[in-house]
DNA sequence: TTCTGTGAATACCTTCACAGCG
DNA sequence: CGCTGTGAAGGTATTCACAGAA
């Protein structure tokens, strides 16, 4: 195991990588290699090896890596055994949505409470069932429930103390959906995901093609590489 | 005006400089600076001049940028001009919430249809009053209404099969919210979104800094660079 | 002088290519 | 052999540092 910093890029795909394990596993395949990863997505093998050789020596030389094995070690690296509980703040359309997603259940996560500031959605519950709390008791129900992650689901010019409130009630990992950019602080990770952006960069795309309005040149990429997402 | 290609991280990074224009135009502020701009997000100053000089001279020496001049050029670049039209396939929780997601529209982008292929479903209306038409339909009314951009927001299943349909009725820019990796055409644009994976990023995190059930050496960094998304 | 625009330097990420082990 | 693990090479993105225009 190495000491150097992982990049993003690669726990990115360490995830990826899982997913193509779980799918593997019921499958009933056993055995899996760096190739036939590989060629799943279209990655380059040796980046995969690279990947996980930051974190041990996972494989057999000469054939190639465990399924079940495997996964069990992606799944700790990630620490999804921890089986972290989240909360969602704000529940509008997406915060409901995003309380309610089934999704999240796969990766470990368990989804445990939605908070609002509006009376009339407070002591009410998502449709699967989240009990939505006052945000004045974020604090205390993160502590009694052992939340670790926070998910921001409320308007931008709200973001920023909302996302005050979950650090100051000792959350230090905050996915936000607010299209604004958050302070955090030292030793929290805040990852944003904005729908806008993401959007506009197709809309980007699309001009490059067909110049309408614009006289940007004519391309025709079918690829475009990955993207960032503003983090902290 | 360069003929390099255009990074995904530099039209990123327009979108939120143009986002910050858009502000700082409300607040009455006519001029700006890269440093200006740096400073706000904790970019480099000399990142944001180049950015904007793969699409031209937009400043001027000494002085900085005009404010509503840059916007406008901004805008432009990104397409927003344009005022793509956007439709929704899959009416669940997720794609309920998207098709009212009302931040689309300061980009520009107006949100006209949205897709299912469940009866109960087909022939009513989102919250917003966004139609809800049958999946069959979809090239008709793709046709029809104009729509440049689609968002699939269907179980991992079926993602592949609507994307496929999405690119035949002639959709070139996709935004993707399943869980899996899209197969494209030349000449498309996907870019996937993928709410695990950004929660399993922040559990890395986690994990990271309290290795729980794990050995993984401590470390107190508070800032993990920019992530991707998986695109095509 | 100030602040842009940009070549050069650096840092980071990916791919190549092969040694080494089962 | 075959496939992993990895140093070295190749690309790409970011930052530095400064020439040059207003």
């Amino acid at each position: 195991m190495k000491t150097e910093r992982i990049s993003e890029f690669t726990t990115q795909r360490l995830s990826v990588y899982l997913r193509c394990l779980e799918a593997l596993e019921e499958m009933g395949v056993e055995r899996t290699s760096s190739k036939m990863l590989a060629e799943r997505f279209n990655l380059n093998s040796a980046q995969i090896r690279k990947d996980l050789a930051y974190f041990g020596q996972f494989g057999v030389r000469g054939v190639g890596y465990i399924v079940k094995e495997l996964k069990q070690q992606l799944s700790s690296i990630l620490g999804l055994n921890a089986g972290h509980k989240v909360c969602v703040v704000g529940a509008g359309n997406l915060g409901a949505a995003l309380t309610d997603y089934q999704g999240f259940l796969k990766s470990g996560f368990s989804l445990v409470a939605a908070f609002d500031s509006s009376p009339g959605k407070i002591g009410g519950r998502s449709r699967s069932g989240v009990v939505i709390y006052d945000i004045k008791d974020l604090r205390e129900v993160v502590r009694r429930e052992g939340i670790a992650m926070g998910i921001i689901a409320v308007p931008a010019e709200a973001a920023q103390q909302v996302c005050n409130q979950l650090l100051d009630a000792g959350i230090r990992a905050i996915l936000n959906f607010a299209p604004v950019r958050l302070n955090g602080r030292p030793n929290t990770a805040i990852k944003s995901i904005d729908l806008s952006i993401s959007l506009e960069g197709l809309s980007f795309f699309l001009s490059k093609q067909s110049p309408d309005s614009q006289n940007l040149e004519q391309e025709q990429k079918s690829d475009i590489p990955s993207s960032p997402t503003e983090t902290r």
